[in-house]
DNA sequence: GGTAGATAGTCCGAGTCGTGAACTAAAGTG
DNA sequence: CACTTTAGTTCACGACTCGGACTATCTACC
């Protein structure tokens, strides 16, 4: 049902097989040529001459011959890790991050800057990032690691290489992605950082669903906001404006106080970090963790009531869009053990589901943003090795 | 990023640029052949092979050449009409309904059988609507249309042509995909009937966003349930078990009564055609027109009171799914013009947003779903016309 | 009214790419 | 050491699209 808008011809027929057969190399490890062929459906000599189009790539590296069962020995071809790397980068409240992966995922790179970037000038911190950018980017070099690109994670909204609003950090209109190529030479590419943390989470996360690898779930990524990354089929839900996946301003209270987005009985008003630790009478996130492993009451409390606030909004997420599982990141997943429960307890309450839903915690913790960012860029590699090439001869 | 599966291969390539012409001239009306080269990008002499197969197919017609600004006239091309038809059924709590539609759209047939099929024999139903499919296939061939397919409208879940479940009818696992191919011969899908009602809206309700068809919009359609169409990118979104936009289910009231399906607070059990009704002290959805008409306090306040419920799950649906628009259809269409103030007033209170998101109002009534249905048919063929050939060659 | 210019559509040779069968290569089996 | 099995290459063939040449049919203008 998909509406076609462009002609299909012998050159893209030639991109598409290409990205098949690189993909399924990428997918299912050290495999031969015949092996490709079956599992394609295209025939072995068709493999035969996307695979020597690869090798001379460079995106797919062929080992030496190793003894199956019977018959001649296969040579097994693998990913080559130093054919094509990726940049991420993340800009947040508290820190820059910059993250180098090769082609195979592997990170190579990585740096974090901590340092509140809330009150200094947007210039300043945009500056800084560059220099974090070219660092991480002269590593790639000493590597021998050839960045494709770069692909910034953003706390907010951001489309067409702009930065339209980052509440949080303050800003508005901020020309990100231009000023970045112009200080590494990259292309830039920006998305926003749940959306990304999503990403990284099902590509390194290591979380499956009935055997495969989960492609439909949602991601909350809590940290001073509450950010959700909606996963569908594998790729980021975006909605019609990039604005889909707002998790922190779902209503959870619908006579609840006004929140600083301007809606009233927000998510985040209700259950964010903010709220949480007054609730809990402390000052920090490791005090708050501290409290709850003492048993404090007030702690405890708090923590269970933003997890039940938080099963409201999982509610309307569940019975929305469907998700095979949930995945809790962020500042979530350093609550889960006391937060959990009552999560599964308010979404039973409130869907009357039988059996409760897949309530996963992240395993990437505060990386996942970065990791994305990163493999977003060498994915992009593997899914169009053709445009990849095309750009660099 | 989409993840290939498929060889691309030379009759891949014919089919999907076939599509690409077939879909243009559904698309731009009336177009020559030059015209359609100029926009899909392929040459002429391709285009022209292209057409002459989508002719000889009957699927594409030849008008008179007409005469143009300068230089040689014309001819033009159209969809032919009686190049295949759809027939779409709807089996709903009051009512039987089939319609067919030829290769256009255009309905060609249509009729509604009004009973209630509630406390009735599955079996007995299932009859029922095949005789109702059988007499409108009977009217397709008189017409001389030939029935591409059947797609069946269905207010539940339905997963591989099997009702899963569909609560207001007390139905769960028939088959009745089956039993209907078997009965008419033809090849027969289900679907839920608010995405088709959904689907129906975005095709023949005439809505348009920023010049162009609204293709990402949530469509609420509302009578004895409530359900919710969600549409992206022009196709439905099913979410991981084709449960996905359960608007009816959404939590609007946290701490609210007990719903139906278990959940407490959902938007059916507060803002449902029951509640409405039982609060506005009236029996019928006509007495409570009627009640609204006269300026009865009692029936405004509960139609208000439904509104504002409903503006709470909108809210929701705003931020997780930010859609280009909200479609009102089904019995909120009736009641829109009580109801949407309160609805608009709600969403701006509980997003903060500076400017309402577009609420746009159905034309369509209780017709969407069973258009929806015979348009999914003929949009099938559209969209792969080699794959339709090859079925009847 | 005849010719130039413009636009529509067809035809055919050239180029690209996947297919399929034949062929070479390299192991294990009896 | 022949036979079987599996891996990978080679090459003629066919199915496409492309692009330019060619024909057809109109308007505009002299």
């Amino acid at each position: 049902m998909t509406v076609r808008t462009e002609p299909s011809q012998h050159a893209g027929m030639r991109a598409s097989n290409l990205a098949l057969v690189l993909g399924e190399v990428a997918r299912t490890g050290p495999v031969s040529r015949a092996r490709v062929a079956v599992h394609t459906g295209l025939t072995k000599s068709s493999v035969s001459g996307l695979v020597t189009d690869l090798i001379s790539a460079g995106l797919i590296g062929e080992s030496a011959p190793a003894a199956t069962e019977r018959g001649r020995p296969a040579t097994a071809l693998t990913l080559a890790p130093g054919g094509a790397a990726g940049l991420g980068l993340e800009i947040n409240v508290d820190y820059l991050a910059a993250m180098v992966t090769d082609l195979t995922g592997a990170p190579r790179y990585h740096h974090v800057v901590s340092r509140d970037n809330r009150d200094r000038e947007v210039d300043e911190v945009v500056a800084d990032l560059i220099e974090v950018a070219r660092t991480a980017a002269a590593s790639a070099t000493s590597q021998g690691l050839p960045l494709a690109a770069a692909c910034v994670a953003v706390p907010g909204l951001a489309v067409d290489g702009i930065v339209v609003r980052a509440p949080n950090l303050g800003w508005a209109h901020v020309d990100l992605a231009a000023a970045i190529h112009e200080g590494t030479g990259l292309e830039v590419d920006l998305e926003n950082e749940a959306n990304l943390a999503a990403l990284g989470e099902m590509w390194f996360g290591g979380h499956e669903h009935e055997g495969a690898p989960l492609r439909d779930f949602v991601h909350v990524s809590g940290e001073i906001g509450i950010g959700g990354g909606i996963v569908v089929g594998g790729e980021v839900f975006r909605g019609a404006h990039a604005g889909a996946g707002e998790l922190g301003h779902v209503v959870v209270a619908p006579d609840g106080p006004r929140c600083g987005c301007g809606g009233h009985g927000c998510l985040e008003r209700m259950a964010g970090q903010q709220e949480i630790l007054a609730r809990a009478q402390v000052a920090t996130m490791a005090e708050l963790t501290q409290a709850c492993e003492a048993g404090d009451r007030a702690a405890l409390d708090a923590v269970a009531d933003a997890g039940r606030h938080l099963g409201v909004a999982l509610s309307s997420v569940l019975t929305l869009l469907d998700p095979a599982a949930i995945v809790l990141g962020g500042a979530f997943a350093t609550l889960a053990p006391w937060l959990t429960t009552a999560t599964a307890a308010s979404i039973s309450h409130h869907t009357g589901a039988a059996e409760p839903p897949r309530l996963l915690v992240s395993g990437l913790g505060s990386d996942a943003a970065v990791r994305g960012a990163a493999g977003t860029v060498v994915r992009r590699v593997i899914a169009d090795p053709a445009a990849h090439l095309a750009r660099r001869p």
